[in-house]
DNA sequence: ACCTGAACACCGTTCAAGT
DNA sequence: ACCTGAACACCGTTCAAGT
């Protein structure tokens, strides 16, 4: 019976985990600094770093819980459908904590749990008569769409909110000269509308299909 | 005939400019700092704030620049392969300077300069069949792509050179349950050796491809 | 007009000390 | 063991003053 010593923890990662994921809903992933954080549990900054190496280890942490939330919906068995579903999940897993891709941005493989997806994708595309190379690659070429998606929109959504930009592509678009670039002249007035629009799906099947042709 | 009146400028926005990407082709988007920047012209930092409203505009001056250097190569006559060449070439173009794509992810527009891009390809999509509409959301999923391409292979790059995550892979993959992921403990010993391979035109023929099926 | 110096309100993190 | 306090080395930016 091993003797516990010292004064009892008044903080745990648990509850630093908490608030530094409120902290981010609430204002965003730049919010979240060890400063405010330590705020928020009213303690010191230097408390947090007692349950945590540093705030590399927190984002780490805070992935590993999104990824150990991440949904696994039935999959159709058509394995071209069940690529298009697998990547249409992960997709929106992900656009719901955009930060995430952020800081993982780089490592098209999150931590063990979100496995789920490439292996889905990679397993179907296999399925579909791919070599197993060229499963790896087109899991790749989904993984850069479905981030970049998730990069841009996400961009796009804080310059709407800061309002900064809005007025930044009006000008553009309004000094844009006719002659010069006929043809995004004429999407012009469309293109704010079918920017906003949601077509990661459409978009995504025309990859697939193209990733597939031919089998 | 008006007179100049005040000392002489030490200091002008050109040099601020070439200085600023100095600092970045050598140390990356992070080492560009006011106070950084101000060393380097060897002036006090609120000296470089007498030429440049604040970080933003600089870095908006910093895109203006590239746009400007911006390549416009022969297009091949045929709409699809135009597609892909004008395709090619902004991801070639922007590939080099990976930080500005993460300034301005969010607008898929870039400056006036860059409208060529866009231009190019939503012209070549509608050549080739598509309506108003679908040629920009096919420029979109491109750009998505393309962004997406960009972004991860530069976080990678940061990786490899931190080195602080190959280990991390390298645990993830050993540590690969074989019966819960099959698949992936297949292609885990050859994921490095795909995941560095450039793989961008491919995909972007498959995207351009399943964009274009059937026209 | 152009620049300096001091200051403010922030960061992440280290180190020594308290209980 | 767990936390505080002071400090260090940074940020971007404002404001008042110098030449």
């Amino acid at each position: 019976m091993t003797t516990r010593t010292g004064r009892p923890p008044r903080l745990s990662r648990a509850q630093i985990l908490t608030a530094a994921s409120e902290l981010i809903a609430q204002d965003g992933a730049d919010a979240l600094t060890m400063r405010r954080l330590a705020a928020r549990l009213d303690v010191t900054p230097m408390a947090v770093y007692h349950h945590v190496r540093n705030k590399e280890e927190l984002l780490l942490l805070l992935l590993d819980e999104v990824a150990a939330g991440i949904e696994r919906p039935e999959l159709p068995d058509d394995p071209r459908e069940r690529m298009i579903r697998a990547a249409r999940t992960m997709h929106d897993t992900l656009a719901r904590v955009p930060w995430a891709v952020e800081v993982l941005t780089a490592d098209d493989l999150l931590s063990p749990a979100a496995l789920w997806y490439p292996e889905q994708i990679v397993d179907a595309a296999v399925t579909c008569g791919l070599s197993a190379a060229d499963a790896v690659r087109a899991y790749r070429a989904i993984w850069y769409y479905t981030a970049g998606e998730i990069l841009v929109r996400a961009a796009a959504a804080r310059r709407r909110a800061a309002d900064d930009r809005k007025t930044f592509r009006a000008r553009l678009f309004d000094s844009l000269d006719h002659t010069e670039w006929p043809r995004l002249a004429t999407v012009a007035d469309e293109w704010d509308r079918l920017t906003e629009a949601d077509t990661y799906e459409p978009g995504l099947r025309a990859l697939v299909e193209g990733l597939l042709a031919g089998r």
